[in-house]
DNA sequence: TTGCTGTAGTTAACGCGTTAATTACATGCG
DNA sequence: CGCATGTAATTAACGCGTTAACTACAGCAA
């Protein structure tokens, strides 16, 4: 059934939704002038360790041309290092630098702090509920 | 409880389950040389009437700058047309005009098939809930 | 009327999303 | 080896997201 209105549509929900989290996460990145996707980046790097691009960018959900753009950014200011791999002088391999991972650390106590409360005024449950509906979408369609 | 790895996070999974869904549409509006932000913008005007730049950009989800280079667009195709409002000079009232309506409906069918198969695919009832729960994430941090 | 304050839109600057084209390297085949 | 094909990454071009600054107009008060 085709929805009957702009609000209850899903691509439209779905970015609605996406804008109202974000702009809890937003002020503090800002602080830190850190973009949205760099943050990203920065985060896959700090979980996964040394990554290829390709890897990286699927990871970060971030396109390769933006990511090209993201890694000279962070590279320029030391919170990651690039490297080619051995033995393939196609792909980049990508380490997070110490200056990134005291980002990390440096922005994890807000970020709890901010995930918290909305998970909080929103609901453990229901959270976990939608969490699993996204990934059954996401799995179902991809 | 912060998530523990990217892949559950909640801005993620809004990000990838957008992408995901944009994915069946993009090819669509694509052919028809309409940006995604066009075609809501066009959508909004078709469902309510002629609106002011203002309540046109709340109700697409698009901001103010962006709304202003997308209504130069429109109306350079003959997609809309714009007027000032009678009695305040500042404010610019939007109507969506015969070609605009036109493409509407002829992208309409087309869109209504995707709808059905990504609801068909995902469940008629999971997708409800998804969009009620959206709602209230929407609702409640807004 | 003059001027202050607030609001609607626009412009500017910069980064990302998206697609297509291009470069650099790897692999396989003759 | 020499060349075609394929893949990883980059570059280019254009539109949107985001914030801040700016313009134009409205409303109100002295």
């Amino acid at each position: 059934m085709l929805p009957e209105n702009t609000r209850r549509s899903l691509p439209m929900a779905l970015l609605h939704a996406r804008e109202v989290v974000m702009a809890r996460f937003r002020p503090m990145l800002a602080a830190h002038d850190v973009t949205e996707q760099q943050w990203r980046v920065l985060r896959v790097l700090s979980e996964a360790g040394p990554v290829e691009a390709t890897e990286l960018a699927d990871r970060a959900s971030v396109l390769p041309p933006s990511l090209t753009r993201i890694i000279k950014a962070l590279e320029g200011r030391r919170f990651i290092t690039r490297s080619k791999a051995e033995g393939d002088g196609r792909r980049v391999v990508l380490t997070i630098a110490p200056a990134g991972s005291a980002l990390i650390d440096a922005l994890s106590p807000e970020r709890r702090v901010i995930y918290d409360d909305i998970e909080q005024r929103f609901g453990h449950d229901r959270l976990e509920q939608l969490l699993d509906l996204l990934e059954n979408l996401i799995d179902g369609e991809s």
